[in-house]
DNA sequence: CATTGGCACTCGGTGGAATGAAGCGCTGAC
DNA sequence: GTCAGCGCTTCATTCCACCGAGTGCCAATG
């Protein structure tokens, strides 16, 4: 795959070739390009420069007398070099923002970022949940629930609520419970959770001796309540959109993908790939490494919170799907997730 | 639809037209008839029959010259009537309960009994949820998240935990939270979530006076967070066996149907119309009342707790399922799915 | 009267041949 | 380098003939 010096004409036929293909679906043929390509060759001409193309191995005959459809290598190229993004329509940024209400739950926001972008793209959506790691801690509470076992609430953010039950080596009574329970408030609230972690790990290594057992047994009891990350996951939304496409109507072929969006491990997989991009990324074809993933492309964007980086979210869909609208889309909705993340985060402090 | 009078020759022959067009998904002609019904008459006799039934309307021609194919009515009868539910194998048995771990959480044995029964029918499988109502509050904790916010916790038969955001009218300290929750566990624990329901709109309704203020606002705000149940829903899985069977292969149908397993509403109607029975029942084709379920049936059984219905689960395929592999499945998960979740029911009482 | 064998008829599916359209490669001219 | 033209290849569609499965009807039979 050395990179290889295109002359205008040549980048020109490819572009209008893969938009063509795109919209239609169909193999390309010399004549349908001489007349959109804008051009003034005749299709002769054409021929020629679509046998070199063909040579480099950037689009492929289906057979001898077919017109030239676009390998994955075209498609890279198209994608990195040629695509012209669509600036993005004022109407559709709006209506993807009034999907993102106000006063929404984190899960609601997520389910909504899944939901528009399968509807506004026509394809598969996915959203990878955000580490929890930079919200901010605002309470912890204990409850105790029987002999040796004990439920950790932990209030993150002043809205969401996640729940961890503890199986304890002793029984702590509640009155006890509380007392942890206050001092952790008192001195790790308001924290980002991975810097809660952080210093009650540095805690009990160093100041261990300085500590009474009270505080000893909070600090051990506040780090099991957050160190059992829920396993990451990741939410997909209207893969059924995927029926649509004809190249796509394999049954075989749909069973697969479809029972992949269920399995969403390798979905997961790829999505993680992403994490450190800091802009839309595209996977086309094999590049994500999933050989059933031969005729898929998926477009994904990081979605940050504080300016760091907490997922990704993105579509899948047919290779020849309309980059240039699919990907301003994908990046609209991964800003203003990230936007409605962020303003819903000054968690009223309580105590 | 009147109920119509077969002879015995008549019944067989249905019966085993229906029992090869399951195994073979091909219209059944006379001659197939005659050699595997194990009747000694001859081609023309069941030619004759077969008029006879598609006069009744049991059996239809798909065209001139092929064989017959049963009609819902047809099934109907058939499952009404004709059919020897197989025994239930006991490896079988052993291996669904195998599935059900002792130790699981209410929502891994749903799970379960989803992905058990999508897979060892090979349809898709779908669970509605139980109602709460009889299952016993072990506990209620009350947590002062902002000025006027407050979670609500309840701890269900020891393990269960359910969140609840209540929004006050007015403002409420921790203290005043803790004695309201003592004063509701004192009186409510153990009690099923729907008798602590009645009693508290009873003792709000009648003796509001003989109350002090707090009991009054405890009573108010425990009603409140049980009052709000969640929205029931209903768990799918294995949608993508249907990809399998070539008649729905449409993909038209497909898409629909995909989407009504998403959307699960109208999942959602079926299965609450099945909730009173108390065995296995049977939809087929549009009894169910959807035009889209065609050439769908649904096979369900209620499971219970406690001998009370709490729920129903069942399958979705295409009506040319195997009823007698299918039936005694469906029943068996609904048994043991009760009985797992009885088996978790002691809770230990905490306090 | 139920049963049966026979016969004509009707479809749907298959396979091959013919036709047409699309499009390519190549060559030779400008 | 560009282009028109020619011949060739391939696929898709259509048409037709034919086969097989299966029916409906009828007349014969016990």
């Amino acid at each position: 795959m050395q990179d290889i010096q295109l002359d205008t004409r040549a980048r020109t036929l490819l572009r209008t070739l893969i938009e063509s293909y795109i919209r239609e679906g169909q193999p390309v043929g010399s004549r349908t390009l001489a007349r959109t390509s804008g051009l003034n060759v005749s299709p002769a001409t054409i021929r020629n420069v679509m046998a070199d193309l063909e040579g480099m191995g950037l689009v492929h005959a289906p057979h001898t007398s077919a017109g030239r459809v676009p390998t994955a290598a075209g498609y890279r190229l198209f994608v990195d070099a040629l695509l012209e993004i669509r600036a993005p329509n004022r109407e559709q940024v709006e209506a993807i923002e009034s999907r993102f209400s106000l006063g929404a739950s984190t899960q609601d926001l997520l389910d909504a970022a899944g939901s528009v972008l399968s509807s506004v793209t026509r394809l598969a959506g996915m959203v990878r949940l955000p580490r929890n790691r930079q919200v901010a801690l605002s309470q912890i509470e204990f409850l105790r629930l029987s002999e040796r076992r004990v439920l950790a609430i932990l209030v993150i953010d002043g809205k969401e609520v996640q729940n961890r039950v503890l199986e304890l080596e002793r029984d702590y009574l509640q009155p006890e419970l509380q007392n942890m329970a206050n001092y952790l408030n008192a001195h790790l609230a308001g924290q980002s959770l991975h810097v809660v972690r952080g210093q009650l790990l540095a805690e009990m290594r160093s100041v261990r001796r300085d500590l009474d057992a009270m505080m000893l047994a909070a600090i051990d009891l506040g780090e099991r309540a957050i160190g059992e990350d829920d396993p990451d996951d990741v939410l997909v939304a209207g893969e059924t959109q995927l029926l649509n496409y004809d190249e796509l109507a394999d049954i075989h072929r749909l069973r697969q993908l479809l029972e992949a969006f269920h399995e969403k491990r390798e979905i997961l997989a790829i999505l993680d790939q992403c994490i450190r991009a800091d802009r839309v990324q595209i996977f086309i074809g094999r590049e994500s490494g999933l050989e059933w993933f031969e005729h898929c492309s998926v477009v994904t964007a990081p979605y940050s919170v504080d300016g760091e980086i907490v997922g990704v979210l993105g579509v899948v869909g047919p290779t020849r799907m309309s980059y240039d609208r699919v990907i301003p889309i994908v990046d609209i909705t991964a800003r203003l997730l990230g936007a409605a993340l962020n303003s819903r985060g000054e968690a009223p402090k309580t105590r």
